[in-house]
DNA sequence: GTCTATATTCGGATAGAC
DNA sequence: GTCTATCCGAATATAGAC
């Protein structure tokens, strides 16, 4: 097996594990168990446990902040350096749903791997808040800019509300299809964006409902 | 010092250190030390540190949810009956959140401890999540006889994003405050818990604002 | 580069004195 | 009931053979 494979081997397993258990939960014999590779080669190639973390951590960000990204720069584009305030609500929640809802274990995987991991206080990831910091400062400048007679303290409360609407249903989408005795349908990536981004929309504008409103008696699925 | 007392040091102490540190990272070493009592207490008094964090998670939640619980009641009798779908909401916002920000350290502490906890995958605490499923219920039935003419998905995806924003709120204050420059005030827990009950409100009967809205340009903080 | 075997640390639990 | 001292298992990290 090439260093490649094996590096990659490791990074897949230990983002499946860590998607279900916490980081101090799933050891180090779990992770090489799981990658079909030796318990030395964590630390070769990562060095510890902690920086296979923080580097598992920013590959997986760096990813999805890009797609973000693109969204976002393709909303500007399309709207003529004015996009909607719907178009940016979209590139923010989109790409973690449309991953975390993924037919590709690998990709469902890294959703909820990134969403427990921004979360776990070890040292490592707190050294990697600052880059999703700015990454997130870049779509509230997008969002007061598409708002600008709305105070800014609404616009950072909108933004903090849709990115715990995001974070629930990628880590807690079991208790809600629970609660609702399987009524709510968790594999209409579409429908599930489209309520976050309506409800994230409402908090910003204040209630008045000028996205597309949810249907008054919509079914919860329509496909699948 | 008494039984009592020394029982009654160990929840304290566990529950200070858990509400900033998930369970693997905080030792029982560091809960005596904190505790001031002896490393065996913990053992000879709870069993386990599984046990530990069960008989905290318990007896917290039990608490919390009489709350929540006596605010539905005062609710439903002011309504005759038929209590608002805002006054639900408050009864399942407020109490955390008022907790949260409390000026007291061992409420704020018990609140961040519960949130935590909740989504810790470690085995006492799965058996628990029965009994918050039962309260979540009571509110979505609530909700459900609030709201007759509107689908149930949408009644349990209005729950569903209110406990998002609790959560959120509760525990990545921090985030949100330093996003915003310092602009959004986090010691004003009425004008929190009003956005997140409109938000929430709006989610549920289909962002007509029917709730208080937001003013258009409030400031940031209205006390302190 | 890879793997086996091992060193070392650490944390949960317990025995037994007081 | 409380505390000291200790056991035992587990987990990370590393040394050294191949």
């Amino acid at each position: 097996m090439s260093s490649d494979q094996t590096k990659t081997a490791i990074l897949t397993a230990a983002e499946m594990l860590w998607a279900e258990r916490s980081f101090g939960e799933v050891t180090m014999r779990d992770i090489v168990a799981a990658a079909g590779v030796n318990l030395a080669a964590v630390n070769y190639h990562f060095g510890s446990k902690d920086e296979l973390l923080a580097d598992l951590f920013v590959s997986r960000t760096t990813v999805l902040n890009r797609e973000r990204f693109a969204e976002l720069k393709a909303a500007e584009i399309e709207g003529n350096g004015r996009p909607s305030v719907e178009a940016i609500l979209r590139a923010l929640v989109s790409p973690p749903l449309r991953w975390c809802l993924s037919p590709d274990q690998q990709r469902s995987a890294a959703a909820r791997f990134m969403t427990r991991a921004s979360v776990e206080t070890v040292p490592p990831i707190k050294k990697i808040v600052d880059r999703e910091f700015r990454h997130l400062q870049r779509f509230a400048t997008a969002l007061r800019l598409a708002l600008p007679h709305r105070d800014e303290v609404d616009i950072y409360w909108g933004l903090h509300f849709a990115l715990a609407m995001i974070r629930q249903t990628v880590t807690d989408s079991e208790r809600l299809k629970k609660l609702s005795g399987g009524l709510c349908d968790l594999n209409d990536v579409d429908d599930i964006i489209r309520r976050i981004v309506s409800t994230a929309h409402d908090a910003l504008v204040g209630g008045t409902g000028t996205v597309t409103p949810l249907p008054a008696r919509a079914s919860g699925s329509r496909k699948s």
